[in-house]
DNA sequence: TATTTTTCCGAGACCGTTCCCGGGATCGGG
DNA sequence: CCCGATCCCGGGAACGGTCTCGGAAAAATA
């Protein structure tokens, strides 16, 4: 049943010439006769001919692809990103070959050696949170293969990276709450070992400290990005003996899910719960209260991400650079107390 | 700089024996004595080989990979469907190569070709708002390739697909609103050409002219998915001289937006106008009002192409099938109107 | 000890391309 | 008419693996 797939020497016996004048025409190379260039140019096309990218990138010693390792593109940080680093390689003339770590240590590893087994000629990855160690990375520079991080990052690894200000956002954010005469936030980050989980912390830690407010421990807590958590933690904010009277929640639908259940409880936004989520996903302008939340561009920093990786690939002697993306904050109801 | 990759053949002579005995130690045969098979395991890992993928596809004729064509992973739908592709093939051992076709069809054909030019051995294909014809898929029959189609399918080509009781759900769901007392239910669907489009269409028609309804076309939009014309269409729906009582949108988002825009006008959901939204994202639960909508699959309709094409790609004499895999209606307090 | 079987390994073809090299035919200039 | 340059084209190695086949050495059997 199995049709044979036609090859660039099937169209050399068909037309009593050799392989080798077969792949100059269909390379586009001057040295060949216009007229025997037609004929095999007519019969390929006739043929249905699909050269083998297998055979190709074998010979080339290069794919022309580029690898990306992200957490999960059900979150849709991660999609738009992907969409950047899409966008930036058909520029470039590349390919894009999309794996999904689910935020587990071990199938980022798995990818990691099916990317390098496929020879892609560069990866981009932005790291599950459970990865708290490096060397499966450093292994990469050893070998030649350009590697840059985006958003998710090792803080002391050598290596290129797009981040964003995730210091100074959570710092401006958490005085914005503290200018609506806010007292008693509550921070709901990554986990600890994430880089810029911790930046976004101190941030937030260092806003309080500068206006002179108590740090609670019991204020601060730690999720995962996934949001089966979210009821979870909100009635552990809500019980506490001095309630929170705002929150600077991890993400825009984790933020939706709080204001749901804290409205169930009786409680107004922003008036007793000041809210502010981050991502600035479209639905912030449709829910009640609109959603204040931290513009994150996704696109853009995947798309530098992107831009980044095919300059290294493009020139192999250029040195780690880091690049910073500026966030900004997006004020809406859900936390415009006066 | 560029280090150079280890292969098969420099573990080979660094221990003086044939690139056959590496090869056979590596592929775990059992051929081969025990303390030779332990050394070259040894060598390997401590150069960090990693197979050429490449050349083991190159030889053995076939990838171990499944293309995917989807239009685009933003939308939360095919970002579900895909990680349900993604955990069957990683249940067969089969690697997964992910194209978007952005709604192009232009890039939907360069996708296809890419994923024959690397040879994949089966491809799953969503189609395109702007695709209308399946020429380009017939040729991947007549080659032998695999091919299943899900969600966005075409009526009358000869191949497996994986699809929702579109008719039935639309039917369902619109008699829903009917006996919630609307009279004047207005219906935002896809592109007309579009098979599913049009089986939800005929769905929402039959249910209205069961109930002796009058069939208004001013009340049926043709949108794309894309969500920059929901304030366009939305507006002219409340334009209408005889304003709708009913929405019956085309995703969660896009009818969380025209409530929005609604409530704005001063307009009561439920009570002046129901909402029915489609694909039950998670924040139907957390908006207000609640949004009703239909629940749609999506990780299983993922998985279940995925089987059926690792079973195509198994046994290569399978008969096309079609799989109908079923929606439900989830009403919450956007529809309640009673 | 002679023969057979088993164990283990090497040689080399092959997958589908690219590309270097060399050579025959044609052409132009002197 | 001769000869170097130009134009086309074919042969064949190479990319990094797999796999078949055959054979030498070791082990088992007679």
């Amino acid at each position: 049943m199995q049709k044979k797939v036609v090859t660039i020497k099937d169209i050399a016996r068909m037309l009593g010439i050799s392989k080798s004048t077969v792949s100059r025409a269909l390379a586009g190379r001057s040295d060949i006769h216009p007229e025997t260039k037609q004929k095999i140019l007519d019969l390929a096309s006739q043929l249905q001919y699909e050269p083998n990218t297998l055979a190709i990138n074998l010979k080339q010693q290069k794919t022309n692809t580029i690898g990306v390792i992200v957490p999960e593109t059900i979150n849709r940080f991660f999609a738009r990103a992907v969409g950047g680093i899409q966008k930036q390689a058909d520029m470039a003339g590349m390919n894009v070959m999309i794996c999904q770590s689910n935020e587990s240590y071990i199938a980022e590893k798995k990818n990691l050696h099916s990317l390098v087994s496929s020879r892609v000629d560069g990866i981009i990855v932005s790291i599950s949170t459970e990865t708290d160690r490096s060397d499966q990375f450093a292994s990469l520079t050893e070998k030649g293969i350009p590697l840059v991080f985006f958003d998710r990052v090792f803080e002391n690894i050598v290596a290129s990276q797009v981040v964003t200000n995730n210091y100074e956002i959570a710092m401006e954010g958490t005085e914005h709450l503290i200018e609506q005469g806010c007292k008693r936030i509550a921070f709901v980050t990554g986990p600890e070992h994430l880089f810029n989980s911790r930046a976004r912390l101190n941030g937030y830690l260092d806003a309080l400290r500068k206006h002179n407010l108590q740090v609670k421990d019991s204020y601060i807590v730690h999720s995962h990005y996934r949001s089966d958590k979210v009821e979870e933690y909100t009635r552990y904010l809500l019980n506490l003996p001095q309630r929170p009277d705002a929150i600077f929640a991890i993400n825009d639908y984790a933020a939706l899910e709080m204001i749901h259940i804290m409205k169930k409880n009786g409680l107004r936004i922003p008036q007793d719960v000041a809210v502010l989520g981050f991502n600035n996903e479209n639905l912030c302008r449709f829910v009640e209260p609109s959603l204040s939340s931290i513009d994150h561009p996704a696109h853009d920093i995947g798309a530098s991400a992107a831009e980044m990786l095919i300059n290294h690939i493009r020139h192999h002697d250029m040195k780690p650079e880091k690049r910073v993306i500026k966030s900004s904050l997006i004020i809406r109801e859900s936390s415009r107390v006066q």
